[in-house]
DNA sequence: TTGTGTGCAAAGCATTTGCACGGCT
DNA sequence: AGCCGTGCAAATGCTTTGCACACAA
């Protein structure tokens, strides 16, 4: 997938917009307006993780997609919000390094990194798990 | 979910016999003789993961299980396999300090990496992208 | 023009759920 | 005995696909 389509400009333009991460259902109804398909919407996120266009946030409510592609995330396992999570570069070096060493990979293009938990503000309410 | 039953044994005990990475499919499949009904799998499993008793791969062509916590993985993007990647503890402490440190977020309960790219064998094949 | 992208609707899978029954404790 | 876990089948939900048409190159 290479051509510039209006879809596939509208669709990058909502995950710039966007301040939380954005699931495909989410990307749907925000684009309703816009006449595109659900099928568009699912062929053009999928051809942009392919091209490292913007990032697949896997968690255990479902995908969700952030334009960037420079940081990581948290997954609030509580209040299920998600936050970025910014590493070092040279820490991500020595993941990798650690990998190569480790396992002798080294050809890696992608890393599918969240980290899941309880962020700070439910840690307060004391909730987890209580049904 | 505590209770010792058969089938909460036979799924543990498939899982702990594989050398492989199985999907609920092959779950299944190799408890098809048992008289295990495909829902029992799919509860069982997500509660020893809730339980971190077992560890969910996220891969681009579905989910995976492998029964120990002690390591992450790496997949194929050309051969599809799967690949134990043990990494040093001081890194993955390294890894949460920095998640601390940049993030404020330190009751992290699990960590899901995979990453992705060519293996050694593959990348001598050369095939990776081409139809 | 030519082939790729799009929309729609339907098909395809993976996962969850309702309900009655069975087996741990 | 009481309750949780199980099996079955159906329901649900997410994602992909077939096809005809539209449009970027």
């Amino acid at each position: 997938m290479e051509r510039k389509t209006i879809q596939r400009q509208e669709i990058m333009d909502v995950l710039k917009n966007s301040y939380d991460h954005k699931t495909i259902k989410e990307l749907c109804e925000a684009l309703k307006d816009k006449n595109i398909g659900q099928a568009t919407v699912y062929r053009t996120v999928n051809s942009l993780v392919l091209e490292n266009k913007i990032r697949r946030i896997e968690c255990p409510d479902g995908v969700h997609y952030d334009y960037r592609m420079d940081h990581y995330h948290f997954y609030c396992l509580d209040c299920h919000n998600i936050k970025d999570v910014f590493l070092d570069d040279s820490l991500i070096d020595k993941l990798l390094l650690n990998v190569h060493s480790n396992s002798n990979l080294d050809d890696i293009k992608y890393i599918n990194l969240v980290f899941e938990g309880i962020c700070d503000s439910c840690k307060g309410k004391g909730s987890y798990g209580v049904k």
